[in-house]
Formats: structure tokens, C-alpha cells, sequence
RNA sequence: UCCCGAGUAGCUCAGGUGGUAGAGCAGGUGACUGUUAAUCACCGGGUCGGGGGUUCGAGUCCCUCCUCGGGAGCCA
């Protein structure tokens, strides 16, 4: 008679009778003549209980051998148990060790430092809080990939060596043979461009570096971006996908992915909020209602993190701030026609204190305007030859964005830092495990 | 780079006005037949981040360096 392998989250079809079951030690607890086993196996966690008198001595005394983390695989009947966390149980047979582990496993069910844990990212991914993470942030990949589906989107993935190009801030660099110094992408935008002339709908996603030291809890030096590039989409169309976008991630995850909030205790009915359309609030008008209430900004500057924050405190739900001045902005975006001091241009600020988690344009397609605004910038207009051919030949009216997605996914985990919504993130200071 | 804060047991922390260190958890031993981060008893465990100074005496006061956290700037 053969038992049946079953993994934690179907092992309640087997109740009634006997499966096997394979994981790792989270907690034990014995009471002298019966003793408790909780194991993980990455789609759920089962106690599992040892009664002396029920099995041989020798599986008996195996309990005293297990440790946290112990791989285990153990046999029994299964029952439903109301007692047990879970519902399920698993009245233990047969208990073979798999794999040891020495009792210092660093990583106890209580209160550790962020630094400790940072130090154990690859053990600290076992805990419960921190599989629920990653679960929702695939659950937004997941996402991210069936809405541009959807839509008749093409993916286009884009190179991480690149020569100079893209926006001003720090870049990662590397010598790359006879061709000089490669850098680290800091955006696939440009080549997205190109390719949207191509495909007319195309996204790009994948990491994206940037060398600035940032020190804080919303930044990493290496981190994943989706970036959409549409042909023939004004700013005011791009702005409608974005809100469609956003929502539709945050919806598949309170649909799909209760049970991950609820172990984050994520505050869902925040998100339940998020549905279209997000407030539009031109940058004049932004900096209107700061001076209100008592920024020191002045129209020009560009929004610091303090500015942002009484902006978002106004709305229950993203908003978007539009137009900002050109000099505050990346020398490819469209001169705005109603005001040509500004561009035509959105960040998208999420709620509760979690920031830009999106910033988007129509880009510049005049040749003359975008070359004048190569060279304002001291830009080598080398580098910029190919991405300029995109308006010598067949220019097109086009807009796209960038969404940040461990800002994304810790604004709908609730996490407090954006690094634990990397399995092993970088940090200037950080580039180990 | 700048501004705050922190560094004491494996982990999380407490240590008025200076007198060479404590708790909880983890670990070890034992008890307990339904535990839920089990409980109870006992036991082991420390160059107080490094260096220098003041002092009879420094975890404690001063200087300096290092590391970490948070924030600013930059941005997603």
C-alpha cells in the first residue's frame, strides 16, 4: 500500500485517511507524552502531533533530534481538528529526519533588528511575513503581464548595457572591450520608444540601476521597472492607463492574495479605494495648494519629499500632479502647448505616505525642439543620433511611463521599508547575501 | 555629501548624579497526554563597536574613527 505525497495547502482532500507530507520545522512543542510538530512547505504550514503511545519508540525519540528548520517528512492520518492552526492535522506514523540543522539558526519567532536580518536575507525569506511578500509582488507580476496582454501590448525587453544615455542621475559603470564604458540601465525608455514606432504598443520590464546614494526607505540602487510606450497616446491618454494600470494591480491582489494581506495586516479597505479615476491636479494648481498650506515652494521649484506629502494627505487614493516646469524635468518630454514653460508630464503619488511610484510623459516628437533640448542640456549628441532618427523618419505623437515595482508593492503591502519587497535587494551599502 | 539617532550575552533590550554588568527569548538538564511564539524549575553564557583622554576608578564623562538605522538631496 502506497501513501500519497501531499503538499500542505491540498491536504485536506486526504482527510480520512493517510499522506505524506515533506517541509521544515518551524515550532516544537512537547508536553512529556505527546508532542507537536508545525512544519512549512512553502504552500502552507500544518501542525503535526507525535503521541508516545501511538508509534514506536524509535519514531518517538526522533522528536528529541528536531530542531527549527529540521526537513522533515512525515506520515499519518489526516483529520480536520479545529484545534490545530490551520484546521488541519496530522497524526504522525512515521517521522524521517531529511535534513538537520544545528541549533543556532539565527532566525527566532520574536523581534529582530532590520541589520540582523538584513545580514540573514536568505533565511529571513523563510519566514511567514516575508513569503507573503513575495507571494503579492508575483501576484503584481503576474498582474502586470495579463493587463498588457490583454490590451494587445507587445513586451520588449531592453538591454542593461548600454552606452551614455537616459536621465542624469548616478549610473553604474563597467569597461565593455574595444567600445569604452558600458553603464548599468537606468531605463529602458528610450529603446521602449523605438520600439512602439515598431509595434505601436510595447512595455518594457525588468531591473534598472541607478548609483545614487540614497538613504532611504524608499530607494535600492537596483531595482524592476515596467515601462509602457504607446503610439499615438497624448498625455491625457497616458495618464487613463496609468489609473487603469494601478487599479487593476491593486484589485487582482485584494482578489487573489487575501490571505498574504491579511498575514502583512495590511489595512485593505485603503486599497479597496483605489479605482478610477485618480485626481488631476496641475502643477500651478500644486503649488498653489502648498503655499496654502504653508510650503515655502516656489512655482519652479521642483516638489520635495515634505511638498509631496501634503499633497497626497488631500486624497484617499492616488493622485496624479501634471505639467511641471521644463527645468524641474528630463529633456525628452513635450513641451506643454497651453504653457510652454512647463512639459506635459504626471507623477503619480501613491497614498499613505508611499510616494512616486510612477513617472510618465508624452515625449518631445519634434526634431528641432528635442535637438535644442539635447544641447540646453550639454547632452553628447552622439549618443542621442538613433533616438533623434525617431523623429527624422515617420515622428508620432507618444507617451509612456515608468512604474517602480517595489514602491508599488510595498504601498499595497503596507510594508514600512521598500527592501523587503526584494528577495535579496540592493542597498548602497548592501550587496550581500 | 549633509542633519538626527543607535552600537551592552546568539537575539531583543534595561543599565538616575562615574564604583569593573542585568532581564526576556534562544541554548542545556529535568517535569508535564492537546500544545498554539506552551508552561514550570535549575544551569551555562559578556574583550559593554575600535582607539585615545579625564579620573584612584569609565558601559556611564570628553575627543576621534568605524558600522548601522532614519531623514534631506536625487528619483521609480
Amino acid at each position: 500500500m502506497t501513501v500519497p505525497t501531499s503538499r500542505i495547502v491540498d491536504l485536506h482532500t486526504h482527510a480520512g485517511t493517510a499522506a505524506t507530507v515533506r517541509g521544515w520545522v518551524t515550532h516544537l512543542r512537547s508536553s512529556g507524552k505527546v508532542a507537536f510538530i508545525v512544519m512549512r512547505d512553502g504552500t502552507g504550514t500544518l501542525q503535526a502531533v507525535l503521541v508516545k503511545s501511538a508509534v514506536p519508540p524509535e519514531i518517538w525519540s526522533r522528536f528529541a533530534e528536531l530542531t527549527q528548520e529540521t526537513s522533515i517528512s512525515i506520515t499519518g492520518d489526516v483529520r480536520m481538528d479545529a484545534r490545530a492552526p490551520g484546521g488541519v492535522e496530522v497524526g504522525i506514523s512515521n517521522l524521517d529526519i531529511l535534513g538537520s540543522s544545528p541549533i543556532d539558526y539565527p532566525i527566532q519567532p520574536k523581534e529582530h533588528g532590520v541589520d540582523f536580518l538584513m545580514d540573514h536575507r536568505h533565511l529571513w525569506l523563510r519566514s511567514p511575513r516575508q513569503q507573503a511578500i513575495l507571494r503579492v509582488r508575483h501576484e503584481v507580476e503576474q498582474a502586470i503581464q495579463d493587463f498588457f496582454y490583454e490590451r494587445g501590448f507587445i513586451r520588449v525587453d531592453t538591454p542593461i548595457l548600454t552606452a551614455a544615455i537616459g536621465e542624469r542621475s548616478g549610473l553604474f559603470s563597467t569597461e565593455y572591450f574595444d567600445e569604452g564604458t558600458a553603464y548599468l540601465a537606468q531605463t529602458g525608455q528610450l529603446y521602449g520608444e523605438a520600439a512602439a514606432a515598431a509595434l505601436g504598443r510595447i512595455y518594457t520590464f525588468g531591473p534598472t540601476f541607478r548609483a545614487e546614494k540614497s538613504k532611504t526607505r524608499r530607494h535600492l540602487t537596483e531595482f524592476w521597472m515596467i515601462e509602457p510606450e504607446v503610439a499615438f497616446f497624448d498625455s491625457n491618454d497616458n495618464m487613463r492607463l496609468q489609473e487603469d494600470f494601478v487599479s487593476f494591480l491593486v484589485r487582482r491582489c485584494l482578489d487573489r492574495r487575501k490571505n498574504e494581506l491579511a498575514e502583512l495586516e495590511r489595512d485593505t479597505s485603503k486599497l479597496e479605494n483605489v479605482v478610477p479615476p485618480f485626481a488631476r491636479l496641475d502643477y500651478s494648481d500644486a503649488v498653489t495648494l502648498l503655499q496654502r498650506k504653508g510650503s515655502e515652494i516656489k512655482w519652479g521649484d521642483d516638489l520635495g519629499a515634505e511638498d509631496e506629502a501634503l499633497i497626497v494627505e488631500e486624497y484617499d487614493k492616488p493622485v496624479f500632479v501634471m505639467n511641471y516646469p521644463k527645468e524641474a524635468k528630463a529633456f525628452y518630454m513635450k513641451e506643454n502647448p497651453a504653457d510652454p514653460r512647463t512639459v506635459l508630464c504626471d507623477d503619480c503619488l501613491a497614498p499613505e505616505g508611499y510616494g512616486e511610484i510612477i513617472g510618465g510623459s508624452q515625449r518631445e516628437d519634434d526634431y528641432d525642439k528635442l535637438l535644442a533640448r539635447i544641447k540646453e542640456e550639454g547632452l553628447p549628441l552622439d549618443a542621442y543620433g538613433w533616438y533623434l532618427d525617431l523623429r527624422r523618419y515617420g515622428t508620432f505623437e507618444h507617451s509612456g511611463f515608468g512604474l517602480g515595482l517595489e514602491r508599488t508593492v510595498a504601498w499595497i503591502c503596507g510594508t514600512p521599508h521598500i527592501r523587503e519587497t526584494s528577495a535579496f535587494p540592493r542597498l548602497m551599502n548592501r550587496l550581500k547575501p
